[in-house]
DNA sequence: GCCATATTTAACCGAAAGGTTGACGATACG
DNA sequence: CGTATCGTCAACCTTTCGGTTAAATATGGC
């Protein structure tokens, strides 16, 4: 497991390499479409997504002579689990707490919190 | 904030480091004590100790001619955000949303979720 | 003032990261 | 079959990383 944790912040500390995953957060894409934005050979790309494959962040099958890649945010859940144990720190959670408040209770969120 | 998602998950890659966030966790400690269990030089720690502080994931302050390390759980919070946006998977939220509906409402967690 | 303690700095080292270019293997197309 | 496209591999380069040791810089205690 300090493997998958090395891995996983390993790969997320490159800007490049977060770039891509959020790319792939509206669709699953091809290696060379990964690639168009970047101002980056084609080959420094297909490494960046062999990290991120490795640390189990997307995954990548090929169909012909395209390899498409596909965001596995369950490969996240280790180190957001380990981050987890340092504080609550969760603002997009607090939010969807607060609408489920709003939703299941009628209640509004206070402000002295 | 590329920048300090950089610093953060950089930090973060490397498991000396992951070691004494957790330490620290417990309580602060003088730089020496830090150092204690680790097989390693008193300056590599020190070094180890900087890339933290510049990352904001402790702090340090100078008391007398020892310097205390002190865990700053917020300095995770940006990194945390960023990846939120991937998906829900904060298993300890979900335990702590359980214990408040328990607490609050008198609700037990069901099983069929 | 002198010595011990706490920590950083400097110089160095080997290994790994992140990029390049060019050749290669596999697949699709005409 | 021939050629263009998709993607990786290999070799190389430069910079950063993680560690070492030795010297330097506080600070505290006697």
């Amino acid at each position: 497991m300090t493997d998958t944790l090395d891995a996983v912040f390993a790969a997320l500390a490159d800007p490049t390499r977060r770039a891509i995953l959020s790319m792939l957060l509206e669709d699953d894409m091809a290696v060379t479409d990964v690639a168009e934005p970047f101002e980056m050979s084609l080959a420094a790309i297909s490494k960046h997504l062999t990290i991120l494959t490795r640390a189990g962040l997307i995954s990548q099958e090929k169909r012909g002579r395209v390899k498409w890649c596909k965001l596995e945010p369950d490969g996240l859940r280790t180190a957001s689990i380990w981050m987890q144990g340092f504080g609550q720190f969760e603002p997009v959670n607090l939010d969807a707490f607060e609408r489920f408040l709003a939703t299941e209770f009628g209640m509004q969120p206070s402000d002295d919190a």
